[in-house]
DNA sequence: CACCATGGTGTATTTATAACACAATACTAT
DNA sequence: ATAGTATTGTGTTATAAATACACCATGGTG
């Protein structure tokens, strides 16, 4: 993966510009073609696969961290992003620890110490998204989450707890803006809907549903070139969206 | 707060044992007399309030060290207690890296750097914790919501964070073992719902939720000694909880 | 022993959720 | 053309949940 030279020039600049022990990881969502995909990273020359991830800058917010890596892997920007979770097992990153362990002495090893990684994840437009890889991958790829590969590390925990908290934030928060074109139409977001939950709704009470919420302006055309009754487009309602998004779509109590 | 010596042994065996750049802050809740109280210090010698809180040793888990600072602080083990956000402002720690610029030199100094704190929060048992200073402190004691000290650093931020997660969670996950004591009557459980919620539930309804849970035992006698009608006595099914605590109480969807 | 504050239980009303039916549309096959 | 078919739009009904409100029971008080 790294050479003893590329190491050692790595650990310099990281000492120099990154908080120790710390990494951002992220959990990167998109929707195509009725197929919820999550962006993962391809390291070069091995069968190793990752989340994208990263490091935060001795002065940088956690969360301009964050939108950075975001930034580089897919060019998008204000996006969804969230925090969702520490991990800290002290175990975690071991495999990585002790990868470098013989090439340069612990104390020039950037990498000898445990990692906290901060859980983060993000709801993208798949297709302006343009997947980037970093410099130690050979590729960025969108994956289907039912055609995944093995992640290594504690990346496939990771991901797993991303989607438990996106499928709850179902319940109180509208989710769609970044996943869906500017213009849709109800049974495509529904299909997001139940990609996401991973069961069929019913058609008409989700609409009724939707409608409800006022996050939706429906345009007076439909979508025209389907092989059935043409549907109507949608698009969200920015403002609405937004008031729902701090208040949560529902209270509860 | 510390002499130079003393500053100098703390950090001299903080960097051999502990994490860098990393604590633990506990936000504590309990339950007293109808007002739900929060853990806080008392710096020895300045009008100073924190958040009971602590580091991490090299390798022990983000989970029981959270569980160390618990126990340190109330001497209660094994209880509700849940990672909520990570806090990681750039300038949260600058009071603390400042304060002891000028008495030793920073490569010896381990508060030097930009700290992220995890915060966790708890809810416990108030008649049976036993708040126990630590060893900067003069003071742990319980303060109502409505009569807090103003916390330093970021601790006010935390503490909002968490109460806020608290309420939320209220709406899904069953509250209440860790903060009651083993028996009691459905309006003091009524009472803490109200405190945390902040505003009034109807008796009747209250009641019929709580039941319709299957999370609470009627035990077959009164609470005497009261000036009116003597209400039953309840103890929560623990095995029905934790399995509610599982499965969240409701789906949605 | 009437009074009263509180607790236990029951019942309407309203609202939300779930289940289901039918008409309209636009392409396909013949 | 025209019947067939898959899909969308728009209901209506049935069920369950949340809310609002009424009444009786109890145990102390004056």
């Amino acid at each position: 993966m790294f050479t003893k030279q590329e190491l050692k020039e790595f650990c310099d600049n990281a000492r120099l510009n990154y908080l120790d022990h710390i990494s951002i990881d992220c959990v990167i969502f998109g929707f195509h073609e009725g197929q919820l995909k999550v962006l993962v990273l391809k390291v070069k020359g091995e069968d190793a696969w990752y989340l994208p991830g990263g490091f935060v800058l001795k002065k940088e917010p956690l969360d301009t961290a964050a939108n950075r890596i975001l930034k580089d892997r897919t060019g998008l920007d204000k996006i969804f992003l969230q925090q969702f979770h520490v991990f800290g097992d002290p175990d975690r990153s071991r495999p990585h620890n002790e990868m470098y362990r013989d090439l340069i002495p612990p104390e020039e090893n950037w990498f000898s110490h445990r990692f906290l990684t901060i859980g983060y994840y993000a709801l993208v437009d798949f297709v302006h998204a343009n997947p980037t890889p970093d410099s130690h991958s050979e590729m960025c790829a969108w994956r289907d989450l039912n055609d995944l590969p093995k992640l290594e590390l504690d990346h496939g925990l990771i991901l797993k707890t991303a989607l438990d908290t996106l499928r709850l934030q179902l319940n109180y928060q509208p989710i769609g803006y970044n996943l869906m074109p500017k213009e849709f139409t109800m049974p495509e977001l529904q299909k997001l809907y139940e990609t996401i939950l991973g069961q069929k709704l019913d058609r008409r009470n989700f609409q009724r549903r939707m409608l409800g919420f006022g996050i939706l302006n429906r345009l007076d055309r439909p979508r025209k070139g389907g092989a059935h009754k043409a549907p109507y487009l949608y698009s969200f309602d920015l403002k609405n969206y937004q008031d729902a998004l701090k208040e949560g779509l529902k209270g509860g109590w």
